[in-house]
DNA sequence: TAGATTGTTAATCGATTAACAATC
DNA sequence: TAGATTGTTAATCGATTAACAATC
């Protein structure tokens, strides 16, 4: 577990880096050099090399990397060997879109609780999982060891949501809400601002010329 | 629309500007300067002025920035004076939960049609919207004029569908789908990929601490 | 006018790329 | 052994921060 001091955008780049290596396997290919990944993933071999060696020596001089292997290993890095508690609060359309995707839970994202505000939800199930109110969640994550809370409620419920759940011991919330979360350090916030993706696209498809 | 050279980095802070200003004008806070917002906003004021500056001097030296003018003007640069007309193709439960999440239209984009290749979701409403075949496509692009294709299918799905988007004069894709579409330099490709979100937040969820 | 704060240049910091010795 | 390719150091490039003159 000793690493740190990695930069956010080699964080970001190893997802991407499983996934090709995941590809890869699929197509039954066994080894692969940086030189071949780079033409496949568009970015330059040194910054594959670059960002593998924060972690480790994965290849092999002479040969290049095991596919198998390296994506064993990024697995472990991205702390995919473990499966998790998750609870998704706000049951509406998106949260329940999340909900339905099986493929999380196939990577260890179990979803064990749905929450909600409206009442009339109460007791609706979602893939066989009942809805329930958001004022049995202090109990709710103390009893199931919740680890990470995904949050796709507006704004203002998102705000008031989160102390809570940063109080009852979550300790990664993957935000939805169009807003920043301000909890304590040892929290974690991953965002999801889609509104700002778009705005991001939009900003490109205006822009892309001479 | 002189610009360009803009690096990422600039255009993918824009829109949480923009969101903070918005919520500046809501709390009815006229005027702000870049050390206000820098502390709002934990950034630097520097860094504040230089993205700012990018575009052109939006402030008054002494007084700081308007806030709606600022508002108002980011809002142009990311092109949301203008609308859009989107399809959203994949009628799953992602693609049904954006196309029924309203504040997309109220910035603009509009969904004109959403397409599935499932025959039993043929001629079914979400938000009005009839499910069309997505062999309807390529003359529903050119007949409606869309813009922007929203992506919410599966990998393979979204691989044979992109170069049919593209050849219709699709000028943006808004890609979900868990794959990167290699598409014509034209075509304005914004990923959203919630999988890699999720693995973010899970290495960051295994690897804080001291 | 004095004070505040921008716009912008210069300095620093960090991330990416290039190069190459180590080694399989 | 010769060839290939890594791991790693050094060079470059770009982005962030600091500083300050311009000016409202």
């Amino acid at each position: 577990m000793e690493d740190h001091g990695i930069s956010k955008a080699v964080v970001k780049r190893l997802p991407r880096y499983y996934r090709y290596l995941g590809d890869l396997i699929e197509a039954k290919v066994e080894r692969i050099s940086s030189n071949e990944l780079s033409d496949m993933m568009n970015v330059t071999a040194s910054q594959i090399r670059q960002d593998l060696n924060n972690f480790g020596g994965f290849g092999q001089q002479g040969y290049g990397y095991n596919v198998k292997y390296l994506y064993q290993e990024i697995g472990k890095i991205l702390g995919l060997d473990k499966t998790y508690s998750m609870v998704i609060i706000g049951a509406g359309n998106l949260g329940q879109a999340l909900a339905n995707y099986v493929k999380f839970e196939k990577r260890g994202f179990v979803v064990k609780g749905i929450f909600d505000i409206n009442p009339r939800l109460k007791g609706v199930a979602v893939r066989g999982i009942e809805i329930r109110m958001v004022d049995e969640l202090p109990e709710f994550i103390r009893e199931h060891k919740i680890q990470i809370a995904t949050l796709t409620l507006p704004k203002t419920g998102a705000e008031k949501v989160a102390p809570i759940l940063a109080e009852n011991g979550i300790q990664a919330i993957w935000n939805f809400a169009h807003t920043d979360l301000h909890l304590p350090e040892n929290v974690v916030v991953e965002n999801v601002h889609l509104s700002d993706s778009l705005m991001q696209l939009s900003y490109n498809l205006n822009h892309l010329n001479q």
